[in-house]
DNA sequence: AGCCAGGAAGAAT
DNA sequence: ATTCTTCATGGC
């Protein structure tokens, strides 16, 4: 795809890979608002302690932010997301799915706010979990001037279970109390280097991590393709178009073999997708 | 009002 | 090694 940058600016010099709404609302972020102009919408991003702000560009985007490296990374600029497109359109059932959300592009999270973050989104819906993130951030993150940047895994762990009871995380308050006590930013880096197989078993072994939310850190925030994680949507869709079948597990070992390494990003044009429908 | 949400942990089998 | 039960809380 072609960019860009000029001083606190990324241009985006295309307008089929890159759809904020697409990006940003397939549900691999919680963290970002969609401010409704008079004219048109923007959007504001909001990554550990830094933001971007996306506004239109004619008929394209721009992303304004004080850290363009960072954030040409996390919008995964370099990756040709085009020819991925074309191979991915090969199958039939995701033929649909990448027209309709053309624009999508797999972000790179912070590994610490997406290990958390999908930590509470388990068995929760959307706007709680954004509620709940709201919650932490402004309660414990640094104060950036005007926004809130997520906490720390240090700011975290100055708090005791009853704080994440009270910002409403229920049951997954032990979870978290837990696992900030096990990782921090760091040793999640340092397993950058590990196969996706024994990455995975490392997320699956801390608090409140099972199979769908490490494979959710995977792709969120290590940027591993071979993963497809399963929840409750695809596990529908699974049964509806594949064949009914119970097991999650196996559900998933189905769809990471047809899809191989680019698992991940085929999962995100079907959640997107078939999420869209139902509203 | 009642069901459900980007499931995981612990117990039972 | 698989299957069953329980777990807070807000959205719709």
């Amino acid at each position: 795809m072609n960019y860009c940058i000029k001083g606190n600016t990324i241009e985006i010099s295309d307008n089929e890979d890159f759809v904020p709404a697409h990006i940003l609302e397939c549900g691999q972020i919680f963290s970002y608002e969609r401010v409704s102009d008079a004219s048109q919408d923007r959007w504001l991003v909001f990554s550990a302690d830094k933001k971007a702000e996306i506004v239109p560009n004619g008929d394209r985007f721009k992303i304004l932010t004080d850290d363009t490296k960072y954030f040409e990374n996390f919008f995964d600029l370099q990756t040709d997301y085009s020819s991925l497109k074309k191979k991915l359109s090969k199958f039939e059932i995701l033929k649909e799915p990448i027209k309709f959300g053309h624009g999508i592009r797999i972000l790179k999270q912070n590994l610490f706010e997406t290990l958390i973050s999908f930590i509470v989104s388990a068995n929760n819906n959307i706007k709680r979990i954004q509620l709940i993130l709201g919650r932490l951030r402004e309660q414990l993150g640094t104060n950036m001037g005007d926004f809130r940047a997520f906490p720390t895994q240090k700011q975290m762990l100055a708090v005791d279970e009853n704080f994440f009871k009270e910002i409403g995380a229920g049951y997954r308050a032990p979870y978290l109390y837990k696992v900030v006590r096990q990782v921090d930013e760091n040793t999640l880096q340092d397993w950058q280097t590990l196969p996706t197989r024994e990455l995975r078993n490392k997320l699956i072994s801390l608090a409140g991590v099972g199979p769908k939310v490490a494979d959710c850190v995977l792709l969120f925030g290590f940027g591993r393709g071979d993963v497809f994680p399963v929840d409750t949507w695809i596990h529908q869709m699974y049964n509806k178009f594949y064949a009914p079948l119970e097991n999650r597990e196996k559900i998933r070992a189905n769809l990471t073999k047809e899809f191989g390494q680019n698992s991940g990003y085929a999962q995100q044009y079907l959640f997107f997708f078939i999420r869209s429908g139902e509203k």
